[in-house]
DNA sequence: GACGTCGGATAGCGGCGCTAGCCAACCAAG
DNA sequence: CTTGGTTGGCTAGCGCCGCTATCCGACGTC
């Protein structure tokens, strides 16, 4: 297919599916003489799992080309291309040491992964994404006054390991090798949405329960 | 207070603080001549929830006003102003109604429901955004061919109402009445994060154990 | 009366995600 | 052989958003 079939079957403009390819985002066509390129349905899919983390995962452009390059990089292995997409995603900003209410923060985290006893967790420690913005989303917690701990959080977390139980076993079913890497991206991406959007339908639910419309 | 002390203590500099005046996300002080305001507690209070909403929620500033205004609307019911934050916040695109995928997302998502029996949520049904950005997101989903239906999704929700459980739980414990309807956003918006983060590191922790690093 | 700070107002900046428009090269239909 | 439509590639710029910088005249203080 060509350019304006790409763009009339996933509904994005020929200009910006241009953009795309300008910013590597989407590989380019096989170029069939100097003036045409032919698409096929792994540019179209391609194409969809960009504007999937663009506009429902609301990753920034540079941020989705870096994942979607770990998704492409054969020469990485299995479980660091699935954690790359993990690794490069949160987009937090570099917690203010000098704050107390980080150290805070980083003191109870640092806790509630000694209870759970995630030792994995706890030595790659400081240097994950993920656990940098646990710290940073916990420290605004307490900086706004609420007295959030490990005790607190720990339930929490032992909900949350069976959701990613949950996750992995669905990966492990799910597609062939070569799709996995891009079955754990759109998770990573994906799920996030329909995990918060279920977090709040059950709020809804539970607080009519409890106090009437 | 002054302005200049509002904003080393709030470490915002006093043009953000004006421009927030500006959009009224932040009450005017007290004014004590033409030339001069006092702030007390309550605007330092407000203005780090502020900056919580914008920078760690990502919300954008007129969502923000908008919901600070229904925080502020005391006449307003307990339950309304609760949930208030919750319909404001999710910022999902219209659904393409035309769009197949969009169509089966929705009667997943009534299915869901209906095995759950979370009559609210179905009676309210589509005028809820939380409503809405499930489906959204499901409809991305199942265009990227994965098939999620109730089935898959039920277990996801039966975590999530755990989850919701607990955080009403801790509302109901937590603060005075006045500044419950602040909880209730600072725990929408703030919540939100941590649990994304502990679900990050139940990830990581989960992989390593069955993967190695 | 000199100085510094106040509030208020306005203009503009920098980043981001496109979007519009032009181009010469090409190809297929008439 | 013309004509019209499409191609990739390029460049310029738009629209929004979250600030930020600067100027101002009014004030309180020394």
């Amino acid at each position: 297919m060509r350019l304006a079939e790409l763009s009339e079957r996933s509904g994005v403009s020929t200009a910006t599916i241009k953009y795309y390819l300008r910013e590597g985002l989407l590989a380019p066509g096989r170029q069939v003489n100097a003036t045409t390129a032919e698409y096929d349905e792994s540019h179209l899919r391609r194409l969809r799992l960009v504007r999937a983390l663009i506009q429902v995962g609301r990753v920034p452009v540079a941020t989705a080309r870096e994942v979607l390059g770990h998704v492409d990089d054969e020469s990485l292995g299995r479980t660091i291309r699935l954690g790359a997409a993990l690794w490069a995603l949160p987009q937090v900003p570099e917690p203010d040491e000098t704050d107390p209410a980080v150290a805070a923060a980083r003191r109870e985290v640092d806790r509630l992964l000694s209870s759970l006893g995630w030792a994995t967790a706890r030595e790659l420690g400081p240097l994950s994404p993920v656990h940098r913005s646990l710290v940073v989303a916990l420290a605004t917690l307490i900086r706004l006054g609420y007295a959030w701990d490990a005790e607190l959080m720990a339930p929490y977390a032992k909900l949350m390991h069976q959701v990613a139980m949950r996750d992995l076993d669905f990966l492990e079913t799910h597609g062939s090798e070569a799709e996995r890497v891009e079955t754990a991206v759109a998770a990573a991406v994906l799920f996030e949405p329909v995990l918060r959007a279920l977090h709040g339908l059950a709020q809804e639910e539970e607080s009519a329960r409890r106090y009437g419309l």
